[in-house]
DNA sequence: CTCGATGCAAAGGCTTTGCAGAAAC
DNA sequence: GTTTCTGCAAAGCCTTTGCATCGAG
């Protein structure tokens, strides 16, 4: 019989199965919870952890306090539905050289940015026209 | 002899020296305290959020979980600078058109954005070449 | 035996709230 | 007297850490 699978992976299985695109602790303790991998608060944050410090995931934290994580692939932006708190990708709205400009424009150097659009995602906005 | 006058207009009066654009709270205290209005860190704390509430100025949640309180003017996006760690204002760099491309090529409805960029500010990228 | 993974409980960092007294009107 | 502002202390909410155990190699 298989062995107990390293709650690392087991949760990177669980993301991939894309039932959230960005997860909470609280979602992904849950969901392993749901597949028979129930794992400490603990050890699920610092799986968390361990794979975002190794750039397998990707560490988004929102206003509500609670970061979420999501598989590392091409860059994005966000829609934080203020209707089902999902946190959604949309493409990224920064081209290169709107941030040249800005950097030409004001002094700054950018290293990088974060966009969190908040609104309705698309499921939600055909539901509440 | 003037009478001492609420924490909230002493509040508002400092940031208006805008020694900081964006205030933490403690940043507020000190500030405070430093002009002979000492006052405890609820005290702070409440004048602050209800200022945001009112609209007065804008609350704006980083990364460290520390809250800022800005005085509510323009739009403007932010970049938090990595070296001095000052929340300095930069012109948003959504334009409405773009915005509405996004909308409709993704389905999302969107009511708002925040934008926080990262990297330099003006007198650390010079100090830092 | 040694090292990483895990569970449990406790500690942290900031934010919020409850309650009572002081101040304003 | 009633409402608002304050101070103090206690809770809260999530995130982190310390320590002991467990299990693979």
């Amino acid at each position: 019989m298989a062995r107990k699978p390293l709650i690392s992976v087991a949760m990177l299985d669980l993301m991939a199965r894309r039932e959230h695109h960005a997860w909470t602790l609280e979602d992904l303790q849950a969901g392993l919870a749901g597949r028979g991998a129930t794992a400490n608060f603990s050890t699920v944050f610092r799986a968390a952890e361990k794979l975002a410090a190794d750039g397998i995931v990707l560490k988004v934290l929102l206003d509500d306090g609670r970061a979420r994580f999501e598989l590392a692939d091409a860059h994005h932006d966000h829609l934080h539905c203020t209707e089902c708190d999902e946190l959604v990708p949309v493409p990224c709205v920064i081209e290169g050289a709107r941030a040249s400009a800005l950097e030409a424009e004001t002094g700054v150097a950018i290293r990088e940015h974060r966009i969190i659009f908040s609104g309705l995602c698309p499921a939600c906005r055909e539901r509440r026209p």
